[in-house]
Formats: C-alpha cells, structure tokens, sequence
DNA sequence: CTCCCTGCAAACTGTTTGCAAGTAC
DNA sequence: GTACTTGCAAACAGTTTGCAGGGAG
C-alpha cells in the first residue's frame, strides 16, 4: 500500500499472480521485488531479513507462503547446490541453465546445452526412458575468482 | 562380530575405513551393507530401517554418523533430486553421472559427458570460471515405464 | 461484505550434540 | 588399557499448521 516497487518484472509478477486468483498485499509485493531484484541465491531467512527493512511488520511464514505460490507459478525457481537446497532465484523463461558462484552465490543464466545426444546414448544403454535432465555448473563469478 | 558380508564392496569399504583410522563395527557393518548393495537411492531412515533388520540394536544416530564418513571417504554420494536431498547412493569411481527413475529412485551410472565445448562457451559469456558441473537425468527405468 | 491473507505461537520433522557405557584393536 | 563408538535423550534448525484478527477486492 506505500511500495514504490521499482522495475518491470515485478510488476509483471503482480499481474500473473493476480490473473491466478491471488490478492496483492504488501508482504507478498516487499517478498518479491527482493527475490525479483536479486542476482543471488536467497534463502527464505535471508529474504526475510531483507524484505523486513522495507516492510518490518513482515513474517517469516508469509515469506515461506509467498515462495510457494512464486514456485507454483514458475516465476522463481528452488537451487540445489552443495551448501544447500532452500534458496531461490528468478526463474528465466525458456530452457535455461543456471551457473553459480561458489563463493558469493551469484547466479547467471545459459541455455544451448547439447544434450540430446548424450540422452539418447544413454536411454538405449540403460534402458530409462529420459524425462528431464538437470543440469548446473558451479564455479566463481569474475569478482570472486 | 557376526555378520556374514556378502559381496566385495562391503570388503573394501571395510579396508577403506580401517585404513583412514576409523573402526568397524557392527554399526557400521549393518548401514554399508545396505547402501553398498542398493540399487535404489536411500535416506537416513530408510537405511536405519532396514540395517535394523539385521542389526536391531542399530541407533538412527549412528546411521547419520555413518554415512557422513562413507561420504568423507567419498564412497558414497548424497543425491539431490526433487523429491529430497537426503537420499545416499554408492559411489563409482571416476567420472560419472547418474540416471534417477523418478518413480522408483533406482539409479544408473552413465559416464561420457560432451560438457567441454559447453563449459568453454559459458565461461567466455559469463566471466566465470566454471570449477565443476553437475549433471543428472530424470525418467523412468525398464520396469517403470 | 466476503473470503483471502497475515502474523503469532505452537507443532513437527529431520539432523546434531552431550554424555555415560560399551567395545575394537 | 586406551581411545573410538554406540545409543539414548535432549537440543536444534528449518518448515508447516491452527487460528483469530485484519485487509484486498
């Protein structure tokens, strides 16, 4: 009801979440431009911290709440990695692949991997059938390295 | 003290942990046993459950306490896929991926990724220096289909 | 005005730690 | 005999649920 949300993704976000039957208040809206504005993995404590200076009547469980219905809609996605599974990104459309900074958590984004064959080598040696692949390359961002 | 091992990987698991200074016991014994010989991804309770068949005595805690060191020794691997990142499966030695049938979480190995040409691209588009990569299938095995 | 959403507190689940007793070597 | 291990109980951390009050549409 105050936010002065700043670029067009969230407001992009607004809309779909409105076009899915979902009301607009202002923990869901101070949720989101932290998550839509991020370049960095986030984690729902860290969300929550940062969202509450902006919005400190914020409660965690509305951050775990929001993320959900973000995740649901497949504007952000949940990041596995080695230090940990809980954190979100901005979800990219299209096929895209996500690299990450071991050191800071930066995360960009890529896509042309040449999978299909690989997939299909290993679909007639092992016998699955191949539904989805995952694949994610982990490193150090060019102001960590 | 009783256990009557079957196969060779438990033997050298036992030789590996003997040699990093660790001690075998029946505990331990019961919970390689039953990752050694899977197939399938387990987690911690799965392992306690049925190590306990053997060995009743078994304490989840010890359970824990042992797949963190199998995972130190890196003869196993902890798997992270969307249903869970608590599962462990037995390691192979080199440069592999893994197959998940999503249905029934039995795993294949399959090795012989292209990922160079790729990982070289990123990195001339991204500024990262790429470290490591993580690749996994998801579908559905032989009889899941 | 209605129903969805919020924040709090409490319940839960999965994992880790402290400790005294037990056991591999 | 010594030091590592065990299982129990309790502590912990992260996440989810119940609920009464509040606010979006």
């Amino acid at each position: 009801m105050e936010n002065p949300v700043p670029p067009q993704v969230d407001s992009q976000w607004f809309a779909c979440l409105r076009q899915n039957g979902y009301r607009l208040t202002d923990s869901r809206r101070a949720v989101m431009q932290i998550v839509a504005e991020s370049e960095y993995l986030l984690n729902p404590l860290e969300i929550y911290e940062e969202a509450r200076r902006t919005h400190p009547r914020l409660g965690l469980v509305s951050v775990y709440r929001t993320l959900e219905k973000l995740a649901e809609l497949g504007l952000i996605e949940r990041v596995h990695h080695p230090n940990g599974c809980n954190s979100y990104i901005a979800a990219r459309p299209g096929h895209t692949h996500l690299i990450i900074c071991q050191n800071c958590g930066k995360v960009s984004y890529f896509s042309g991997d040449r999978l299909g064959p690989l997939v299909e080598t290993v679909e007639g040696e092992s016998g699955y059938q191949v539904k989805d692949h995952w694949l994610q390359l982990i490193g150090l961002c060019r102001l960590c390295q």
